[in-house]
DNA sequence: TATGAATGAGCGTTCATTCAT
DNA sequence: CATGAATGAACGCTCATTCAT
């Protein structure tokens, strides 16, 4: 799916859309080593396997890669969440599920995630403004998840709850340092389901602050 | 609280002090502004108020900034965090509290928490290490407070719980774009104390996934 | 006229000239536009209606573009040359009437001989020592009619006329922003014609330098 | 002199200086010999005896070096011109005493000129309209002159015949290459003066057209 | 201590040229 | 003959860092 927001000087579209998913592929794994500012155009490009020249026949600026990193990540998991999110709508427990298959394919596609989360502000403005549009696209099919699943749930409530789902998701890669280390990543989708299910009611002798 | 994790050629402690009060000062809006890597050297010790070559006797690198930066943050807010923690162990509703004085000064410190949560990727590693166990003691804290408040609750949710609440915290002032559209501090503090609280239970036909 | 000089690939005589008449024309007028250096040869190319692959056939370097293109300007004017001078020969008024015929060529070819102006001295030596030939026979040229006119004038004044006249008609165009802001072509020709014809002596009460 | 339209990082005004002026005595020689697109910063840095980065530090762009260059060359010329403008009044034939000195001084300058002339459009626009300024205040110094002599001459007359000075004594070293090889300096200023003076006029049989 | 001029490795980018198809 | 994708040397420029004063 070749991005028609960035300009090439080839011609050939297959071989443009052959050369950048080479290109992604290269830069994903080098942006998430030492970040996009410390990866050099060189560097790019030998990982792509093409020289320096060619490169820059597929792209105007380096942040053109960073775009095209960004933005094929968000094409990945928009599409795979749309598949989760069709999939969970006749299940009994649909809200569940597709929380669950949240977290899946967020550790699934850890890195890339990592990658986005940390570089996205290093686009330039339109750019960024571009993407950060499929992100909210993100949150709103959980939203969509949510309110259907449990209709009286007042909008903003909803809001909050698919934020904070699509946070704790990206938050399995992206702190796991500290998470990885703790759980498995099914003793953690356990946890966050049960919070999200029941939050902290569980363990009250009920709720003071609500009887207030 | 003069870091001695980062040498300086001067002798006189309290103008290190003062001298790496006015720099850190000097790069916090910088690096919010445009970024660790788009701000300069030079720029941070005009906006310190002193000269390239004053700055090199108080650090060693770019990166030793950076790391005053960061830490500095991370002491105000573990001060600030460790006051909340205390004032709160008495009163009728910990938690909540707690959870509340902890959203508020998210919201208070916005700035120097996006820098952190933004830049910390580019501190070399053993810089990194460092701050990242300040963070680790900030969950921490979190994690007394629930625990205390609710001496029930296995360990593994209480660590969910707490990295929820702190990752949801920075995300107030992180995803500010898309959070401060929506909802005013204490609509968002409400709703998030609501879903800590009680999840989803409030608004479902009491819980098949339980039921089962 | 295909130029001997700079050797093709292209065995076809007549295509070799068709090309290289298509692609002195487009170069002409990007040369005029952002001169030879900020011209690329992709631009050359698109110009001249065929690919880059194209153009290489029928050249070996971008300078032979801009040999190309001065010597084509070159005999160009060259005809046009020998056509004034040999009109004007059977006139009454011979050296006059092909003063303002160069002139108006000059006007005519302003374009043109800007380029040549600015870029031959891009040329590498021997391509430009056979372009500087050539404007040897230009000035040449009018040498001889100054003579033929003029039969008692030294040679070495006869000279300096004739590289005056030369430069003069050049600067029409080359000075066109200081020039033509002041003056029409015939006024600027009248007032040439006249100073050749009588310097500045009509003015004078009779040449103090000359008495001596 | 210092230039003001281009900036430098360097607070020391008198270094300012002093660096730019090496800057510029290694420019020229490098722009005479290879003109400006083919003259690198790194060789101008060399010849100018400091590092890139140091030549940086008193300029912005390429573009610049060649600004100062022709601003210190028109300066020159300028300075030295109203030399001999003043100087010349006095005398018993200002005019002729004028265009002698006026050739001598771009005998003089030769190299600096051929520069000036040659580089003078590579200029971005802005700088290129402050350079031309200069350059009309030199014919008009040259008109000055001129009309004080002769004040019943025309202005248009004057005009013209100031642009010729000018431009023939440009080409006494823009043209080297056909006039000096046939002409010393006293004979070509002698022959130019002489054709200032009379035209043609001196070996005509009276002038036919005029005689009309 | 404080300064700021000097340095040069290294960056992003361009573009003339080649050559397989 | 024509094409255009590929190449990489070379460019203009930046900026963290040093060090003489």
């Amino acid at each position: 799916m070749e991005s028609k927001q960035v300009p090439s000087s080839i011609k050939n579209r297959a071989l443009v859309e052959k050369r950048r998913d080479q290109m992604i592929q290269g830069a994903v794994s080098l942006f998430r080593e030492k970040g996009f500012h410390k990866t050099t155009t060189r560097e790019i490009a030998k990982a792509s396997g093409f020289s320096i020249g060619t490169l820059y026949e597929y792209i105007r600026t380096k942040e053109d890669v960073l775009f095209l990193v960004c933005d094929s990540i968000y094409e990945q998991v928009n599409v795979r969440m749309k598949e989760v999110v069709i999939a969970s709508v006749p299940g009994e427990t649909p809200l569940e599920e597709a929380v669950r298959a949240y977290f899946h394919l967020m550790d699934e596609l850890q890195e890339e995630v990592i990658v986005l989360y940390q570089e996205v502000k290093a686009l330039p403005k339109e750019a960024k403004s571009y993407i950060l549009e499929k992100e909210r696209e993100m949150v709103g099919m959980l939203e969509e998840v949510i309110s259907h699943s449990l209709p009286d749930m007042p909008p903003g409530k909803v809001a909050v709850i698919a934020n904070n789902i699509f946070v704790e998701g990206q938050m399995w890669g992206f702190r796991r340092w500290i998470l990885q280390r703790s759980f498995s990543l099914e003793e953690y989708i356990d946890h966050q389901v049960n919070v999200l299910l029941y939050g902290v009611s569980e363990h009250q002798s009920f709720t003071k602050s609500k009887e207030e």
